[in-house]
DNA sequence: TCAAAAGTGTTAAAAATACACCCATGG
DNA sequence: CCATGGGTGTATTTTTAACACTTTTGA
């Protein structure tokens, strides 16, 4: 027994919020639209999840096609199904967010989006559809996470200085932190480990480098540990 | 220009996590399934998502239609979208969840749903698709939600007790409470009122009667307290 | 008078915050 | 020798946790 197709279907889509901090700013990914509606606006890049893909696997995949980034571990933010968010049907979408290193990845654009770039959040364009409020959304909820998971991990590279952690905290938490008490926090977690080497070629006294403990990560993450900054 | 039914879509439906507590337990409200598949199982009531309504208005309709509960403020919980999760094709289900007045609601089965019973949840029957996953997610999510906003609004009549208050904490975390600190931190966020009344005819000294401060939850909730037991 | 839960403060430990000076390097 | 950010510890305040006895009522 079937009851394909009794009733017309909403469409399913995802579109994914794509964070990166570089030196100046905290950053949202958008695509400009190459098609109706909404033609020439920037949105977040996403589109319709196909019968066969899981909707994490729709929404990697449309993230790699249209902005040429390969995502890890996108996560769910919510599902937005107001009746009009498209003009031209019913089309309810699945939010995911990421984060991912600024600098990794040259975006190109593809397929139905006619540019990628990078925005700062505190100066994002109009959006498409009801992506400003997606985005709000997802802002809330880095500002949270920032303080369950650690950040750096996706957003740094592999060897950093505690600065630039910091630094990384900062511009997702919009506001200044202490350097004793932001270093005496995460020795107690010992979620990161100095390495032997430093800094190379600064104008200033060379800082030593860091690497993330993963190991020390899972085990935090079970026990489900919080990162009060 | 329309995309309409160019390619087969995804079923979107509904599905509710309601939970209750009673003086012995927190349960959680199932019904039994009247169709296949799974006919004869357990599951959360829930339904297909009609094109004319929001997602968070057919979790309202589907769970009074199966279950009698004019459930208050649906909460979104995650949207699951397994390839397999129904046996019949592809489908993808927005949870909800909330809580209810166990004793308010005396529930009754009706449409799909053969019978609708509360469930303690140390002791849950075999659920029907994927929502064993569901529920443990759900669990998980209130008791996050039990520090992050007050329970009791939900779960007590106007007028309680601090120690009916702490019960309900204590069956949600799952833990025991100190008694003095309950009551030191409850009145720190000042989101309890006394009332002149008395509790009547227990065998027992009569505990004084409270009502929570709706204003005042308002102004915390904008603020964004921390209410950690 | 007994049983059962209500009510109530203090002390100790832990965590969070505020804060200032010397150091190493490249230019 | 200067400018720049790197690196470090302590004192204070705030928050949390542990803990026990007296009271009021109905039976």
């Amino acid at each position: 027994m079937s009851v394909k197709y009794r009733h017309p279907r909403a469409a399913l889509t995802v579109d994914c919020v794509v964070f990166g901090v570089d030196e100046e700013d905290l950053k949202v990914l958008l695509v400009e639209r190459g098609l109706p509606p909404f033609q020439g606006s920037w949105a977040l890049p996403g589109g319709f999840v196909h019968l066969d893909e899981t909707l994490e696997a729709a929404a990697a995949r449309e993230l790699a096609e249209e902005t040429g980034i390969k995502a890890p571990a996108l996560e769910q933010l919510h599902t937005f199904g107001g009746l009009d968010r498209d003009p031209r049907e019913r089309v309810v979408t699945v939010a995911y967010f990421t984060l991912v290193k600024l600098s990794d990845h040259r975006v190109r654009a593809a397929t139905d989006a006619r540019d990628a770039r990078w925005f700062p959040i505190r100066a994002p364009p109009d959006l498409a559809f009801d992506h400003a409020e997606i985005l709000a959304f997802a802002l809330e909820r880095l500002r949270t996470r920032a303080r369950t998971r650690p950040l750096g991990f996706e957003l740094l590279p592999p060897k950093f200085t505690l600065s630039q952690l910091q630094r990384v905290y900062e511009k997702v938490l919009d506001r200044p932190l202490d350097r004793r008490n932001f270093r005496k926090k995460l020795h107690a977690l010992e979620l990161v480990k100095p390495l032997a080497e430093m800094e190379q070629g600064v104008p200033r006294r060379p800082a030593r480098l860091f690497r993330f403990d993963a190991n020390r990560y899972r085990s935090l993450e079970r026990e489900g540990f919080e990162l009060q900054l």
